[in-house]
DNA sequence: TAGACTAGAGAACGACCGTTCTCAATGCAA
DNA sequence: TTGCATTGAGAACGGTCGTTCTCTAGTCTA
């Protein structure tokens, strides 16, 4: 027998790519005991009930993108090049052939209205991401507002990759994160609008 | 009685704020016959299936949505103002109490893996919405391809406000679109990056 | 070898789903 | 008033869900 480790490894990896693939809802927990091998006694084992599996799921899912993510970026050197390289890997990813979004905007919109976890978890992953991404702008010492406006060209890509299909957006928003960058070196922080905007 | 017209508008009226809010998979068609008042009957009359339903809930969203938008940029008299007015709305949107973010981003991201059809709806009501801002920008005397740019910053800002519950995106977004106009501006449409970016 | 424990496969359970059916109440034509 | 079609309210149906239970078949200990 597996250990518990083990068992909850293939759990997840079987888990992932149904519930990434079809939605967590359309997803029974047959369908993940066929895909892990694992019978229904282990599975409730090993998580007390599908809503401990989604939100594993979640977790993992989380820490795996981001790693995946800062090893790409981590393969560049200078700080303006890491910044673009964020849209370089995402352009990566767009290209996956069971590319389907993100896995957090997903679950938000399937159960955000229904379940605080799931809600906060999508939550808790952009924060990291705009995190993330605001470290990689300020080390190319420019403002953090920068960095909002290149999470939102981030996100807009990742959902418009989803549903048109196709990876293009990533070059569109790499473009114009170029454009703001250089646009930001030109005027100084003053070329953003700050009348409104809070941070 | 109600006839079919009046029937139909009640029972859609009531489902849009269940789906909305819970998902569609989340609500089951007591819940829409509760909110619509219809007995099962007559709602099977009015749409033989709740996929039918889900349908027509997300055809009349996409109208609906579509012409709210319109309605408010139609307010504005310069090309300018009338494409930054497009974020002004966003943000007008995002205030609201219950807002839970795009009905398509939310469908597509529940049920786009398994039925072609409310992917199929998600992606025309986005490239509808795209059109439409390309039609804006070029009466602005600017390159489609600032659209494409607009859009994505458009969509972040609507999955951001969507999962942080703060409207402030909009703003973010404002401002990155009001830079992206004036580097296009000052360099010309070459200051896209049309390398890769093919369109 | 005997016996206590455990794992595995899947049947079973109660709840709920989308959909259909029943049937008493109603409106209306003659 | 009688007969007939149509309505509304909800029970019923078959199916599927998440979860638990049963029971067989080992496996280890003494």
């Amino acid at each position: 027998m597996l250990g518990h480790e083990e068992a909850q490894e293939q759990a997840l990896r079987a888990t992932e790519g149904l519930f990434y693939a079809r939605g967590i809802q359309a997803v029974g927990m047959d369908a993940v005991r066929t895909a892990s091998g694992l019978p229904f006694k282990r599975l409730y084992q090993l998580f007390p009930s599908k809503e401990a599996l989604v939100l594993e799921f979640l977790h993992r899912r989380d820490a795996q993108w981001r790693q995946a993510l800062a090893d790409y970026v981590g393969g560049h050197t200078t700080p303006d090049e890491r910044v673009i390289a964020v849209f370089d890997w995402l352009h990566q990813w767009f290209s996956e052939p069971d590319y389907r979004g993100c896995a957090f905007i997903n679950s938000f919109g399937e159960m955000g209205g229904i379940s605080a976890e799931v809600a906060e978890q999508a939550r808790h992953h952009k924060e990291a991401f705009h995190g993330y991404l605001t470290a990689l702008v300020t080390a190319s010492g420019r403002p953090a507002e920068l960095a909002d406006q290149l999470a939102l060209l981030a996100e807009g890509a990742i959902v418009t990759a989803a549903i048109s299909g196709a990876p293009e957006p990533a070059w569109q928003a790499r473009s114009a994160a170029r454009l703001l960058m250089g646009a930001l070196d030109r005027n100084g922080p003053k070329g953003l609008d700050r009348t409104r905007a809070s941070n």
